[in-house]
DNA sequence: AAATTGTACAACCGCCCGGAG
DNA sequence: GCTCCGGGCGGTTGTACAATT
């Protein structure tokens, strides 16, 4: 059927972001909020198309980004998540406050693949490299399976037959993000476990129940 | 010092999904 | 139920900079 294009190309910048559009962009979304994207660029001055300027937003210029390098934690935190969602960057980015998804994928892509390929580990299925070469050839991606203790059905791919790992109900639950937050799109998602009929938090769901990101604890003490 | 190669990351492209009409 | 549109996502490319030869 196709489709028409998201803007004007023919009047549209492309490439590196100048300093006079980030204020612009800046000033006019602190103004008047995200709205309609297709409209912002023409409504702030910008000669950008409006899913550049998402873009640019949300990566580069929102107050609440933390930048520099990523810490120990973080990169464990990724490693793990990317083993039970695998490609999911959005939903990975939102376990990592302040982070965003294209960043965590090119994080990915440059920092955590090398460090898995340096100890053995195939950054497409989590396995052993060895082992990885040797399984066939229809084995999917991402393999929580390879961890014989925990075998998780992750409910939220739609329970594929190939994704089922029958021993352990560990269904995994995405809800909104809590209601008294501020409006954020990359707020992170609440993903409940239940192993057994006892709840886990996502964070105990992974193996990080000392973690920060450990609501079990703080729900634990309020009890 | 210049050329080449490697690395990091910003940005774009095209597709998919969900909501509105 | 269908179509269209906007937003969002993941994959890929482009480019600047660093390291090496």
């Amino acid at each position: 059927m196709g489709r028409s294009p998201c803007c004007e190309k023919a009047h549209t910048n492309k490439g590196a972001w100048t300093k006079e559009e980030d204020d612009r962009l800046i000033s006019y979304i602190r103004a008047h909020g995200e709205g309609c994207w297709r409209s912002l660029p023409k409504a702030a001055g910008l000669l950008r198309c409006g899913k550049s300027c998402r873009l640019r937003w949300i990566n580069y210029l929102r107050p609440d980004l933390k930048r520099g390098n990523f810490t120990e934690e973080e990169d464990e935190l990724i490693i793990k998540l990317h083993s039970l969602l695998g490609n999911k960057w959005s939903l990975i980015a939102g376990r990592l406050p302040g982070r965003t998804d294209n960043e965590i994928k090119n994080y990915w892509n440059t920092h955590i693949r090398r460090k898995l390929l340096n100890r053995g580990i195939d950054p497409a299925t989590h396995r052993p490299i060895n082992e990885a070469a040797a399984q066939d050839a229809t084995t999917i991606s991402f393999a929580a399976s390879d961890v014989k203790e925990e075998k998780p059905t992750i409910g939220i791919f739609g329970g594929s037959k190939d994704t089922k790992i029958p021993d352990l109900n560990l269904e995994l639950k995405i809800s909104p993000p809590c209601q008294n937050q501020p409006h954020d799109h990359h707020q992170p998602l609440k993903i409940i476990s239940t192993a057994g009929g006892k709840s886990l938090c996502f964070a105990c769901s992974l193996g990080l129940q000392n973690s920060k990101d450990c609501s079990c604890r703080a729900a634990s003490i309020g009890e």
